[in-house]
DNA sequence: ATGGCTGAGGAAATCCATTTCCCCAACCCC
DNA sequence: GGGGTTGGGGAAATGGATTTCCTCAGCCAT
């Protein structure tokens, strides 16, 4: 191999430390040695974007150093001169809601094929909270971060959130939406209303005209949206709208559910999301209420299992997985510097008619 | 202020570059200045548990030169040199499966709370994922792994796994597992064998003899446990074992009861996990066979949501959430040098009675 | 008074990859 | 042949915090 023609360094020997047998991976810089080649030629063979070129013949003699090495850059003195860690985060409402569950799968997985790593982080829908991670994110310096929990309503969260959204930017990090948020980032979302609108018409279709909705917290985007496609179908079926909110969970359809049987009950109700479809169900079967026969119940989201409840449950299919894998997607996008000309892209739901839902009782 | 002692050397005006207008957080340097001390006075005011010792009048100064300047240290830099980043990572075989879904939330909550981000790897039960997730980590140098699923029975994972464990001890990272594993790192686990020792016994007590179990692949460690206890049980009371294994699916829950209902079906299932045992309740319903009046079923884990389920769902309780926490506080315990007495800690589970079990049908 | 120790602070090395300047040779064009 | 470009390579700065190694003053014991 004959003497090295560069005076890089040549490394102490082996590093031992505090007693302990630290690992040491190989570097660059061994790299650089073995190819016989300074440090600043191998970075540039082997990140072969650069605006510097290398001849092909060292070229291959970097890259072949470093593949019997088996080098790996290490990520950490990478983004200490990229500013940018090799990292993206997923804010989420809470990672135990099936929905969120989903989505992060969806999302992990497609990062991780791209060599990123996935930060999940749960606000429990607390402004706080998920401006507390952002705040975290920001000075941990993610390259992108996909809110997939719809924006909250709140003067504060509203600024503060703006604020580190322009600090990421700053820093080269890119920020992506899939679900609703009033500060309009780029966004991949689930076309929310034309899903509640199908869904209400096939209700609306059955005969029924007393179609209730048991809807999400109003301070979710959300549900607003769900309620707009709902107040649409009703409007053009000439049907008086009629909703409750509550939370976005079991207990939530459930307490909604008996809110409604309480007054002369609807034979219908459009549930703005499966998990409380199925509190709401629950609750219909304490009190003895035949589901499809007496009330005809829909979903919305198709979260898996839904085929093992009983009865079935009819619903709108949002791409649940398919939307974290296009945030994903989206947000590497950004992250190269390519804009695209449609900042919200609407993926098209389905509607999933399952035993839940059947024609309005006679009599 | 008067003219700075030391000649850290002065920033130059205030960077912008690419034409973007850079953000500069502060850094710890503009903090030594406004203090008017040295880089490593200041790093050693701030990180109090130093062997240095500094001036109390002097750290002060530090503190407030920090609070005013609204100083956050750069986690990759302080990275690069402490060798860890402050992350930690879970590794679960699916996130959507609300067993994992719960313990990772309760990690995620857990780990925030100490400032630490929560990367989070879905292995699909496949060793190669896993393993290439590790590898990821391992590079990535995070503070430390959560082994959350049951460990898998291969070799060439076993060896692998090892190695990368030996890794990232090396480099000062922690392991730690909560569900069983060969490699046998620093473990919280839940008490599988003792909580389907009882749900058995519950069964047995009723006055079944006939007690199925629909147990996980053979590959995982937690099935195994769980038939363990199971075992146990059927022999304390002379009854014959009687096991068939599937996947920890809905489906496999499923299929596998159709299985049993096969040949003359038993009066009792003990299902392995609660998601498998809303698949096999849904085959029973699909068959028209009434739970519990013919059929006695039992799940494990006590999965949100079971009280909404119809008829609600008989399981042992592992608190999932609490042992997702209890992962990251002995991993920032390994983390510590805290080396615990006991490698391995049990979690005490509880039998749940709902209404899916009944004494055995007379007649 | 002198050697040794301790408390407190500073300069500089370190972690490792990327990037900015330089430099040199070869080549091209008047 | 001189001046200008370009391809290819190197040295050193950079990013920001931690840590090692010094230094110095003050104090105690001999």
């Amino acid at each position: 191999m004959g003497p090295p023609r560069h005076k890089t360094k040549a490394r102490k020997t082996p590093v031992r430390r505090g007693g302990a047998n630290v690992l040491r991976l190989t570097t660059l810089s061994d790299v650089a040695q073995h190819a016989d080649v300074s440090l600043a030629t191998a970075s540039r063979a082997l990140n072969p974007d650069s605006d510097h070129s290398v001849n092909a013949g060292t070229r291959a003699r970097v890259v072949a150093a470093a593949t019997r090495l088996s080098y790996r850059p290490n990520p950490m003195a990478r983004a200490l001169r990229t500013r940018r860690v090799p990292t993206i985060a997923i804010v989420v409402h809470d990672v135990s809601d099936p929905y969120f569950a989903e989505i992060v799968r969806g999302a992990t997985r497609a990062a991780s094929a791209k060599g990123f790593l996935t930060v999940v982080c749960s606000s429990d829908r607390d402004p706080d909270t998920e401006l507390r991670y952002v705040e975290m994110l920001l000075l941990s310096r993610v390259s992108g971060v996909i809110f997939a929990g719809g924006g909250l309503e709140e003067a504060n969260y509203r600024r503060t959130m703006r604020e580190y959204g322009r600090s990421i930017a700053n820093y080269g990090g890119a920020i992506v939406a899939i679900a609703p948020r009033a500060e309009l980032w780029p966004a991949e979302l689930a076309d929310n209303r034309s899903g509640a609108r199908m869904v209400t018409e096939h209700l609306l279709t059955l005969g029924h005209t007393a179609v209730a909705m048991i809807s999400g917290p109003a301070t979710l985007r959300t549900s607003r949206e769900r309620e707009l496609g709902y107040a649409e179908a009703m409007k053009g079926a000439g049907a008086k709208p009629w909703i409750v909110a509550s939370d976005f969970t079991r207990a939530g359809g459930a307490v909604a559910m008996a809110r409604l049987l309480a007054d002369p009950p609807p034979t219908a109700v459009f549930v703005a999301s499966d998990v409380m479809a199925l509190g709401a169900m629950a609750e219909l079967r304490r009190q003895g209420v035949g589901v499809p026969e007496e009330v005809s119940v829909a979903g919305f989201d198709d979260i898996p299992g839904l085929e093992f409840t009983h009865p079935t449950l009819t619903t709108v299919r949002v791409p649940m997985a398919e939307l974290g894998a296009a945030g994903v997607a989206r947000l590497l996008g950004e992250l190269d510097g390519e804009r695209q000309v449609t900042r919200v892209r609407l993926h098209p739901v389905e509607l999933i008619i399952r035993e839940s839902t059947g024609p309005v009782p006679t009599g």
